[in-house]
DNA sequence: AAAAGGTACAACCGCCATAAC
DNA sequence: TGTTATGGCGGTTGTACCTTT
């Protein structure tokens, strides 16, 4: 007593999408919008399932995307994250605007595996390759322990290779399969005066530090400066979202 | 010029969480 | 409340194109 099937198997093409098949696709939405998958194809007569429809539109109509090689500086991006998040091709991908999470998945396997392993570094640990178990550092698994972690818990501080549900109680949670040693906020110093904010120690956020001045994910605008300005304790460099170290999870979330 | 091998990437598959019935 | 489809995701495959022999 479910819902009706989205389109029957048997009538709907597969393969490679034909210019007309696009042309259409891409009126409907524009006239009407993204939204029911499920009915669309028959809407704008396409004899497509509503999955490969989404797909389509979403990895390759879109007008939005940006296309094109890769920057080194999105290289060297989708490298951290993928330190920190894993396999979260859709994670990584909101972090870069105009990309999808095929593409960067996609890319990932046939250009940056390549290019970490002429490194040496070993694509899924992202540590040295010739690296013994034993030697290796601490590291954490980011969708390991995130997966664990109810929508409340989500707010995830990563401390000198711990995982911390809660930054007032660290939770001795050793994953691992990350490598902790990217820098991905400043470790515990002592404060600098505001001075040495001013003097170039904090000034933008690490979106504005790629040339990704996306005014989503800027984060040092007002709340930031105002924050560092008003003599608060943030000198936390906002990489991901980071603040002081604090990792929130649902501030990945991008869609 | 042709065959073989390698590469890049679009598309499909299967799984899961959630929504709809 | 149970069942089934949808939407979304990551993994994998198929194939067109490129390079090497």
């Amino acid at each position: 007593m479910g819902r009706s099937p989205c389109c029957e198997k048997a009538h709907t093409n597969k393969g490679a999408w034909t210019k007309e098949e696009d042309d259409r696709l891409i009126a409907y939405i524009r006239a009407h919008g993204e939204g029911c998958w499920r009915s669309l194809p028959k809407a704008a007569g396409l004899l497509r399932c509503g999955k490969s429809c989404r797909l389509r539109w979403i990895n390759y109509l879109r007008p939005d995307l940006k296309r094109g090689n890769f920057t080194e500086e999105e290289d060297e991006l989708i490298i951290k994250l993928h330190s920190l998040l894993g396999n979260k091709w859709s994670l990584i991908a909101g972090r870069l605007p105009g990309r999808t999470d095929n593409e960067i998945k996609n890319y990932w396997n046939t250009h940056i595996r390549r290019k970490l392993l002429t490194r040496g570094i070993d694509p899924t640990t992202h540590r040295p390759l010739n690296e013994t178990p034993q030697e290796s550092a601490t590291t954490i698994s980011f969708a390991a322990a995130s997966a664990n972690i109810k929508e409340e818990d989500q707010k995830i501080s990563i401390t000198n290779g711990l995982v911390c549900k809660d930054s007032k109680n660290p939770v001795q949670e050793r994953c691992p399969d990350l490598n902790l040693e990217l820098q991905i906020s400043p470790p515990c110093q002592p404060q600098q005066p505001s001075d040495g904010l001013k003097s170039g120690g904090r000034g933008l956020c690490f979106s504005c530090s790629l040339g990704l001045q996306d005014a989503k994910n800027c984060s040092c605008g007002r709340d930031a400066i105002g924050g560092a300005t008003s003599g608060t304790t943030n000198i936390g460099y906002d990489f991901l979202g980071l603040k002081n170290g604090v990792l929130d999870y649902r501030s990945l979330e991008m869609k």
